[in-house]
DNA sequence: GTCTATACGCCGATAGAC
DNA sequence: GTCTATCGGCGTATAGAC
């Protein structure tokens, strides 16, 4: 609430310092707090900048949202290897603390969804990272359409992951439900029975 | 956005006529365009009252959203009946039509998770309207953590399913959706594979 | 092309007079 | 109980100084 001008921490890149300031600004607080909670002249604050800058760097509160959460390439590699294992592998992977920052960042953005401009940017990323790669190697009917429900089942998990009862910061806990909910995912990729 | 004071419409009841038409209205606009875009000034216009007796009567946004979203009994009906079945029959109550004031309230409220006391309103119900039930019902270990992740698939197949490709408007598009994704809902309820 | 300054209209919320 | 007045904060727009 109270914290100032962040200086530290790696710059993308020295082209325009502002921007980045204010970009990297803006992907703390949102992942940190949320969208809603989060102001523009949080962000502004917190990089030590005007806050119209933000929109003159900007355009909007959406756009820099949606521009500064991009996290691309996050879900291709567990979409590799044996189709079998898949549905666990994403669970695994959408569990595992070492993924923190993805976490937060995917929660944020689920639960921003009301506003329309980020629900379709989350659509957007959804189809280019997951259901495009994921439909193309699914065989039988319906592909893409199952593709989808995966990614739908995907973000319930976030949306719920922290209120889901108890063992959720315990290795044994998420492993669980990593089989769990991965054995779920994957009767759409690999229905058992039809 | 220009419509004032409903006079139509049943009133649940005669008690205190102001804060009904407030509900009622603050029902009608939050399920029609959601939280984030709708203002308690709308709701006070829609329902022809003064802006403050919203809040004298209902204390908060957030405590007006909860109050008046409540869909309680909603679910109940559908967890009876073979318990083989109950993952089907959730998915084609939550897709069937006849039941579209019921998905936009839960749509809506889904939505408004970046909100925390709507979040935790959303826990409330969930775990009040399915969670319990549901998991008193179903043998084997975790159980409960099982009802949860079941309630995960529902609310992710709620958020994204306005953008899951084609078919979503005809008969056998989403029989073939509530086939799928029942199957995959019941996986968890009644495994196939351990 | 940055950045500053000021301001607009709306928001949720509060205090107090009828 | 109801309404008037007002609060600080919000996202956003614009005019203009470096």
């Amino acid at each position: 609430m109270r914290d100032i001008a962040v200086s530290s921490g790696k710059s993308t890149s020295g082209a325009a310092p502002t921007a980045n300031a204010i970009a990297e600004s803006a992907r703390e607080l949102f992942a940190r707090d949320g969208y809603s909670a989060t102001s523009i002249r949080d962000v502004a604050r917190r990089a030590g900048v005007d806050p119209t800058l933000v929109m003159r760097h900007f355009g909007s509160k959406d756009e820099l949202f949606v521009r500064v959460i991009g996290f691309d390439e996050h879900f291709a590699p567990h979409l590799d290897g044996k189709l079998e294992t898949v549905g666990f592998r994403l669970a695994t992977y959408l569990l595992d603390p070492a993924h923190d920052e993805m976490r937060r960042t995917f929660t944020a953005l689920v639960r921003a969804a009301d506003h329309e401009a980020v629900r379709l940017d989350l659509q957007g990323i959804i189809r280019r990272l997951l259901v495009d790669k994921l439909s193309a190697r699914m065989s039988g009917p319906d592909a893409v359409v199952r593709a989808w429900l995966v990614s739908a089942q995907m973000v319930g998990l976030i949306h719920s992951w922290d209120q889901v009862g108890t063992d959720r910061t315990t290795p044994d806990g998420r492993r669980r439900v990593a089989k769990l909910y991965g054995a779920a995912i994957q009767q759409l990729i690999t229905p058992a029975v039809s």
